[in-house]
RNA sequence: GCCGAUGUAGCUCAGCCGGUAGAGCAACUGAUUCGUAAUCAGUAGGUCAGCGGUUCAAUUCCGCUCAUCGGCUCCA
């Protein structure tokens, strides 16, 4: 064997041996990080440390706890899991096993399913599996070879994945361990025995390929790190975010409801749950007035031949609900356009009027299916703060420029972070090329006017027109849609609206839907678990609460009371024959932001000792201070 | 809609191999009048999600329905 130069990771060049591996190499230099690389790459491209290396090249090495490496190491721990259920269970197939964002999964075609108990036994049979230390073993054969293997060992998935591989694809590649045998592209880790943080989650259903035509498979998911720490913090994750579960939150803080007998996917909004959206919708009004949208409202049910004309019942009958009245058959709306169309249309325009922007709080209704439903967050019943602008296509541009303004501006109040998505045409879909085309590019070209970026999201737009989505961050960093631009040139065609141009006559004119929060119900849903539950002021539905430290304090008390709700401060009372301590632990669990502590001190020197929610004592303030600092706080929004 | 799990007091949950149910918190009553995250005692509270079946007997076993949860698919 030939001589061979390595350009290793630090910029040194070692002399080797021609064949020797990848593992060898980083043996004799530097033994001691060995232990946390789980793969490398060749002149840049990932290959497994058994990787033989036959000629002069450039080496570099994955750590376990780089993101590649550890989607690395969740991979092959997919493998294992996979040789631990082949192990248990009999007649059973394996699909697909690959790792994702925070973990890994497997699907089996196994039938009724994988029980708690049966996920225990496989995780104890994985760490046998990591134990034993098994080598990860890569061999490259045909196509064809690959097939008769497969079929061979019952595996149908894999001879349909093979099939499926590109006529000229060449060799393709088997890992095997432990006696266990799959398809994969790999790399994998060096051996078994790098397995040593991880843990199974749960099992679900999933379709083969994702297609819900397809058979269901049993999905098993799992994660793994690194360290026990990281795998610790992560477990810490998902308690944290159970605490903050917006359904676990509407109930614990007297929010809203959703109720068996009235029906799945409705929501019932108690008291304070209403005193948020309020606080929410009446914000919104404002800022759309202050933004030139007219405000405007429909009715919840409209012919059925006017959803016929708009397109809307040929696409979309099966999500909508009906009703008949009077032997008319009725479509309730699941989308606020149709009203704004007729409004447009009881005038004629001037190019002069536009663009104009109609506004509305609008209650839609749509037939999700069962298994979607979601808390607030995917609902049957809800509202959003939609909004039509009908424009000319010059104005497309600077249009879609103020609404990224807009959305900008909300999430900031709000705290959010987002991103932006830009999604074209899907395969089912109407309209001429020309016009996607026209405004695909007004879109694209108004978010680079604006230097926002974004990512294109091929072929989902909506089947109108394409779609700027906006996906919010919330502190979880888990995403959200909210805000969405649509573009659409089928209404305005459908309902023939039109403009009088310069030119004294007739011109199409174009459309936007938007949404800048989307439905107020996801919103409220998405803020809950932002903030946990701890609304700032200016959104707590209470914003203080009196606690009396015994009964004689209650006259004074109630004094200040009416002075707050007077000032049109959101205050409570509890003037409860209980302890300080219990009144203040109960406040606290409400999440409320002032507990005002009345005892004989703020009785004689007539003022109020305001604790914050953190703990923070505010010592002994005037009334009439206390709520200016209030009121400072709703006009900043904070 | 599909796969799987779950449904017991207002809330959170216990209840073994079938013999009609229990705890803590909350509520109510009484005592206590108390200074920054739980005062003590007592009382009451349940068609064990609904319907049907098996059984001498069903919260428990079986079936169906409804709802919820975790996913998959979907989200105009």
């Amino acid at each position: 064997m030939k001589e061979i130069k390595i350009t290793l990771p630090d910029g040194s060049k070692a002399s080797h041996q021609g064949g020797i591996t990848v593992h060898e190499v980083i043996a004799s230099w530097r033994p001691d990080i060995l232990f946390s690389i789980v793969a490398a790459k060749v002149n840049h491209v990932p290959v497994d440390l058994s990787h033989p290396l036959g000629e002069d090249v450039s080496l570099d090495v994955i750590d376990i706890e780089s993101r590649e490496g550890l989607g690395i190491l969740r991979h092959s721990m997919s493998h294992v899991m996979a040789q631990a259920v082949k192990e248990i269970f009999k007649d059973i197939q394996v699909a697909i096993g690959p790792s994702t964002e925070d973990g890994f999964y497997y699907d089996f075609e196994h039938n009724g399913g994988f029980t708690l108990e049966d996920i225990e036994k496989i995780e104890s049979r994985m760490r046998e599996i990591a134990a034993a230390d098994y080598p990860f073993q890569r061999k490259d054969v045909s196509r064809d070879e690959a097939v008769s293997l497969f079929k061979e060992r019952g595996e149908s998935y894999k001879v349909e994945l093979l099939n499926d591989l590109p006529e000229d694809v060449g060799t393709v590649s088997l890992y095997s361990q432990g006696g266990y045998l799959d398809l994969c592209r790999g790399p994998h880790i060096y051996r078994t025995g790098m397995i040593k943080t991880f843990k199974l989650l749960n099992a679900a259903g999933a379709y083969w390929r994702g297609n819900e035509k397809n058979k269901m498979l049993q999905r098993i998911y799992g994660t793994g790190f690194a360290t026990e720490e990281a795998l610790a913090e992560y477990l810490q994750l998902i308690e944290e975010s159970k605490k903050r579960d917006h359904r676990r939150l509407g109930k614990e803080l007297d929010l809203f409801q959703m109720n068996e007998e009235a029906g799945p996917g409705l929501v019932i909004f108690h008291h304070k749950g209403t005193v948020l959206r309020e606080i929410i919708e009446e914000w919104e009004k404002k800022e759309h007035l202050k933004r030139g949208y007219k405000m405007v409202m429909g009715p919840q049910i409209l012919k059925v031949d006017l959803w016929k004309k708009s397109g809307h019942f040929d696409h979309y009958r099966d999500n909508m609900y009906f009703t008949e009245v009077e032997g008319q058959s009725y479509g309730v709306k699941p989308m606020n356009c149709l009203a704004h169309m007729l409004i447009y249309k009881a005038n004629i325009h001037s190019y002069r009027d536009l663009p104009v922007r109609y506004f509305e709080l609008g209650t839609v209704m749509r037939h999700e299916k069962t298994g979607v439903l979601h808390g607030l967050m995917r609902v049957r019943q809800f509202t959003q703060d939609d909004a039509h602008i009908i424009c000319t296509p010059e104005q497309l541009n600077a249009e879609i420029r103020a609404i990224a303004d807009f959305v900008a501006y909300a999430m900031d109040v709000f705290g959010f972070d987002y991103e932006v998505e830009l999604s074209t045409r899907p395969k089912k879909s109407i309209g001429s090329d020309e016009s996607w085309e026209m405004a695909t590019t007004a879109l694209g070209e108004a978010l680079k006017d604006k230097d926002i970026a974004y990512e294109i999201n091929e072929g989902d737009g909506a089947f109108y027109g394409p779609k700027i989505d906006f996906k919010l961050k919330d502190i979880l960093k888990r995403k959200w849609q909210c805000a969405t631009i649509q573009c659409d040139f089928t209404l305005p065609e459908r309902f023939d609206l039109s403009y009088i141009g310069v030119d004294g006559q007739k011109h199409r004119p174009v459309m936007l839907h938007r949404v800048i929060l989307g439905a107020i119900e996801r919103f409220m849903g998405v803020l809950i678990e932002h903030y946990g539950g701890a609304f700032p002021v200016w959104l707590s539905p209470v914003q203080g609460i009196l606690l009396t430290v015994t009964d004689r304090h209650i006259p004074y008390a109630e004094a200040v009371y009416s002075q707050l709700i007077d000032a049109g401060v959101r205050a409570e009372t509890d003037f409860r024959n209980e302890k300080l301590g219990y009144k203040i632990r109960e406040a606290q669990m409400m999440k409320i932001p002032y507990m005002l502590v009345i005892g004989d001190r703020e009785v004689e020197s007539g003022q109020i000792s305001p604790r914050e929610r953190n703990g923070k004592n505010l010592g002994i303030v005037g009334v009439g201070d206390f709520i200016d600092l209030i009121r400072e706080k709703c006009t900043q929004l904070k």
